[in-house]
RNA sequence: AGGGGUAUAGCCAAACGGUAAGGCAACGGCCUCUGACGCCGUCAUCUCUUGGUUCGAAUCCAGGUACCCCUGCCA
């Protein structure tokens, strides 16, 4: 029995519509996908759409989904990448259990293949450079000419293919190409290319291949060969269907894959294409592949979002087949839900002002009890310590507040979280005018709750970290690495819309003394502040390093 | 002058001839020792457009319009 009478646990889409037709009408008994990324590079939030699709699917339907790497060009495939897709589609959360491949491991069988093709007269050996190729291929409204070599005896082209395969003729000198038909207004039916000459080794199957199989002729028949039901891709790969099943028709592949598209990831306020990212990390735009602002995998992992969060959102946005933009806070909004829940909260002060509370006894500390989350008990409290210098943030003190500011004020007063109700009484400043300190007086009668002794209630609870107890560490805020929500737009250079903003390091911020000796992989949020993580590579003991996830909903910044 | 797609609210998106789900955002209000969280409410007389068929159309038909993809020995 399989499960695939389990409830849908998501939002029907195009896909799953046509999977269930499929398993119903018994064209298929399970389902088979396969996430097929090419190892030239790092895998992006773009990616994960697509992983959470093909793995997804199989989940929900009790099938299976093969990772599979499509590594037909070794001119510019990476071990590195090999490693990293397999370790960023472990993070998201996927297994791909025994079913990883490689179309390289059924380069022999394409081979032959090909060969059958050339028996059939199918296909031919082409003597015509690149540029030639191109100009006797037509353009999109005129029909192409047919190649000079197009009516090889097969004899002549079997030698001839078996000789680029020997590695007799240099890089770019012959292709194999397909016989059907240059007049076709499906560009990519106009006698397309099979096999190119490559003289490089390859990262999976080394030197042992001087001929390359193009991703057309490789992919529908190592979709078969795996058994895949439903191949499923981007649309603009669209166009290429017809070709995908030519190769099916035409030779005998062990079953009948069928391609669906859907709308590829786009994200405002990023880019996702490999060669804008990759110039990126080049130019020193970024400090790497893994840049917590990067959209990639590894940067989204080492700025701290969680795997759950982004599975949630490629939920979240559905599929379907219109060009689309998710906007970016959606992104952000999924790892706030999350870590709402899973965060314990702790307080940091980010730009240090030194508080000395002037009525309270200089050589006294007490202990006071911090809940670790305010609506779960379970999650227990911790000990933070009042004393006479404490460190609040400068965003909190305003000397001449701005209309409906509720935090600090000369003159006014303000509740320290899980402490007492202080008021400012006096602004110390050097000759240059900048504030050196606050005074203020506290309340040792408001320990609980937020009224005065008068029984009027305190607008504003701001954070705060005892001055002798704080750890200091370096806080690292990260915003969106471009400033305008297309960057791509308009054809000009998306670079010009880089946010100079995108990463401010603090190094003086002031932590309450239990994050000295914290779990490094625990995600924190800092109350009032955002959700903080340390940085994995940079953060050490004694000299710790936060990265901000991202920022709480903030209201009253958005309203001033 | 070609071929293939897509058009439902600010952004996604469901609806499969029976009278426009849901989420995010936004806006009001409540709650709150985080301006967080949570909660309540508002938010398409209408589905790119023009006609047609039908008792009934976002769904079917015809004609427009807009946008995306296709002329790599990339995937």
């Amino acid at each position: 029995m399989t499960s695939t009478e389990q409830a849908a646990p998501t939002a029907n889409n195009f896909l799953r519509t046509i999977i269930e037709e499929d398993l119903k009408s018994g064209k298929h008994s399970s389902v088979v996908t396969r996430f097929p990324p090419e190892p030239n590079g790092y895998l992006h939030i773009g990616h994960a759409k697509s992983i959470c699709i093909n793995f997804g699917l199989a989940r929900d339907f009790g099938g299976r989904c093969h990772l599979r790497f499509d590594d037909t060009n070794p001119a510019r495939e990476e071990r590195e990448y090999i490693d990293s897709i397999k370790e960023s589609v472990r993070w998201l959360g996927f297994d791909w259990g025994e079913h990883l491949y490689y179309a390289s491991d059924n380069f022999e069988q394409l081979y032959q293949w090909a060969l059958f093709l050339i028996g059939q007269g199918k296909a031919y050996v082409e003597d015509l450079n690149a540029e030639e190729i191109r100009s006797y291929r037509g353009t999109l409204t005129e029909p192409g000419t047919e190649s000079p070599y197009r009516t090889r005896s097969a004899e002549e082209n079997l030698d001839l293919f078996s000789r680029m395969r020997a590695g007799e003729f240099p890089d770019g000198t012959r292709v194999l190409r397909a016989k059907i038909d240059m007049a076709s207004p499906n560009i990519s039916l106009r006698d397309p290319v099979l096999y190119r000459i490559i003289h490089a080794p390859h990262p999976h199957v080394g030197d042992a291949w001087k001929i390359y199989p193009m991703y057309d002729f490789a992919h529908g028949q190592t979709d078969a060969i795996e058994g895949i039901t439903h191949s499923i891709c981007t649309l603009e790969f669209e166009s290429h269907k017809p070709l995908y099943e030519w190769f099916l028709d035409n030779l005998p592949v062990p079953a009948r894959p069928r391609q669906y598209e859907f709308a590829r990831l786009n994200l405002t306020y990023t880019v996702m294409s490999k060669r804008k990212l990759q110039e990126l990390v080049q130019l020193g735009i970024v400090s790497g592949w893994d840049d917590p602002r990067m959209p990639t995998l590894v940067g989204i992992k080492r700025r701290g979002y969680t795997p759950t969060a982004v599975r949630a959102f490629c939920e979240l946005i559905g599929v379907g087949r219109s060009d689309s933009w998710i906007d970016v806070s959606i992104l952000e909004e999924c790892v706030r839900a999350e870590l709402n829940e899973s965060a314990p909260r702790a307080m940091a002060v980010l730009r240090p002002i030194k508080l000395v509370i002037d009525n309270y006894p200089a050589d006294q500390t007490e202990e006071l009890q911090a809940a670790n989350h305010p609506q779960q008990p379970d999650k227990g409290s911790r000990i933070i310590h009042f004393t006479r210098e404490i460190w609040i943030d400068a965003d909190d003190f305003m000397e001449t507040p701005s209309k409906g500011f509720h935090r600090l004020t000369v003159g006014g007063e303000v509740k320290l979280r899980f402490g007492y109700i202080v008021t400012c009484t006096s602004v110390v400043r050097d000759e240059q005018g900048t504030v050196l300190e606050l005074h203020g007086e506290y309340d040792p009668a408001s320990r609980e709750g937020i009224h005065t002794a008068d029984g009027r209630k305190v607008k504003g609870v701001i954070h705060w970290v005892s001055a002798p107890h704080a750890v200091t560490a370096e806080v690292r805020l990260f915003e969106r690495l471009f400033s305008d929500p297309n960057p791509d737009w308009g054809g000009g250079d998306y670079k010009q819309f880089l946010n100079p903003g995108s990463v401010e390091s603090l190094s003086d911020c002031k932590l309450e003394a239990s994050l000295a000796g914290s779990d490094a992989g625990t995600r924190y949020q800092f109350e009032r502040m955002g959700y903080f993580r340390q940085d994995p590579k940079d953060s050490l003991p004694g000299q710790l390093v936060f990265n901000r996830i991202v920022t709480l909903r903030d209201v009253w910044s958005t309203k001033k």
